[in-house]
DNA sequence: AGAATAGTGTCTGTGAGACAGTATGGT
DNA sequence: ACCATACTGTCTCACAGACACTATTCT
């Protein structure tokens, strides 16, 4: 038997959990920060999208499998937040969930229906924490860059950037300060947006 | 069959990777930060202690356990850091790592072998970036409170509160600005440090 | 001209950083 | 008296917060 084998069976003395994925997809809709839930037909209970880890397959494949699979959401790039794993947090048998964040533009949340954070309460298994956890996360992102998970469109006006901060921070924010903090986190185009009311606004890019 | 039965059968269906964690033991000793090493006897190769997690147990049990088996360690509060879930991370097989912190005083790394942070480089898997991240996690928690890891003995000065801010930090800081910037999060005993040199400096608790 | 929105001038308060001074113990 | 250490006064700088003002477009 060679060593390589050896340590392979010595592997298999170990238990195994299962692995699961759970992720959290927040977006900003209508000036809202929101999640995206998937409604299980026969218990009309909420929870987030999951999948179960498959052998070879490393955790953000499989928390894109899920979104494509459950929503027929792409091109996202996970963000592992934490690893739930309480005995009795799943009543199939002992399963690890590794909570997941992902980012989308509103028009990307698929087949979940979103929900706002405040509403996004009494989900299944320990799916709120996951929540609190995501939300949490995209806050810190948010305070430190100026649009880290690029919900915007280039190029954007500082109004524009500013909605979506307001809505993840879920408070307004004072049009001044926040122009000041941000500028030098921008690049300028030099263009100006044209057609709406008002003096126009400079247009920026991220830096 | 039962509801309860089908349901267990089905996770069957699902591989199961094994689980591990690997814990960074953080300390502070001779006014630096190090780090709680393993020396593999037969490859002198360095690494974190860790164990398989076992059936039944959760995450914080399983580092809680494999601190006592492997260094004697006790009394700690793990705290989890990130999931490290490469395919080739172990050559023995599809092994999930999931990496925690631990913070011990000096006198109790048990059988570790406290190394410099800046000398904890070449470690066997990917325990070089579970240092990196206990790293940067207590570098935070020492920015927000004034010694969230118990690592002083109550009560204490602002002169060895500070001693251990450098360590953490790995840097010098200012005398005067540290006090001011830690007094408002500071119980003032009115008692005084008696015996030294110079001026008897305060003692103080935990708010 | 007036409405609407963008952007700036400026004052205030807060807190870090730094330097120099004062306070209070031991020897 | 002197040293060593603790603590404080004070100046500067940077930046958030807030208010009022100016600027530039469209209708």
């Amino acid at each position: 038997m060679s060593t390589r084998a050896k340590r392979d069976a010595s592997l298999t003395n170990y238990a195994r959990p299962s692995v699961a994925v759970d992720t959290a997809v927040l977006t900003v809709r209508d000036g809202r920060l929101c999640v995206g839930l998937l409604t299980d037909e026969r218990t009309r209970r909420r929870r987030l999208p999951g999948t179960f880890l498959h052998e070879g397959e490393v955790l953000a494949d499989a928390v894109r499998r899920s979104l494509r699979e459950k929503a027929g959401i792409r091109d996202v790039e996970p963000a592992q937040l934490h690893v739930f794993d309480a005995l009795d947090r799943d009543s199939r048998g002992w399963v690890l969930s590794v909570a997941h964040m992902a980012v989308v533009r509103a028009d990307a949340l698929g087949a979940l229906d979103a929900a706002p954070i405040a509403d996004a309460v009494g989900l299944d298994f320990d799916h709120d924490a996951i929540v609190r956890f995501a939300v949490e996360r995209l806050r810190l992102d948010y305070d430190k860059h100026p649009d880290p998970a690029d919900l915007l469109t280039e190029p954007f006006t500082i109004a524009e950037l500013r909605e979506v901060h307001e809505a993840v921070a879920g408070a307004l924010l004072q049009p001044d300060t926040f122009r000041r903090r941000v500028l030098p986190q921008l690049l300028d185009t030099g263009d100006m947006q044209r057609g709406g009311v008002g003096k126009p606004a400079g247009l920026f890019r991220r830096a």
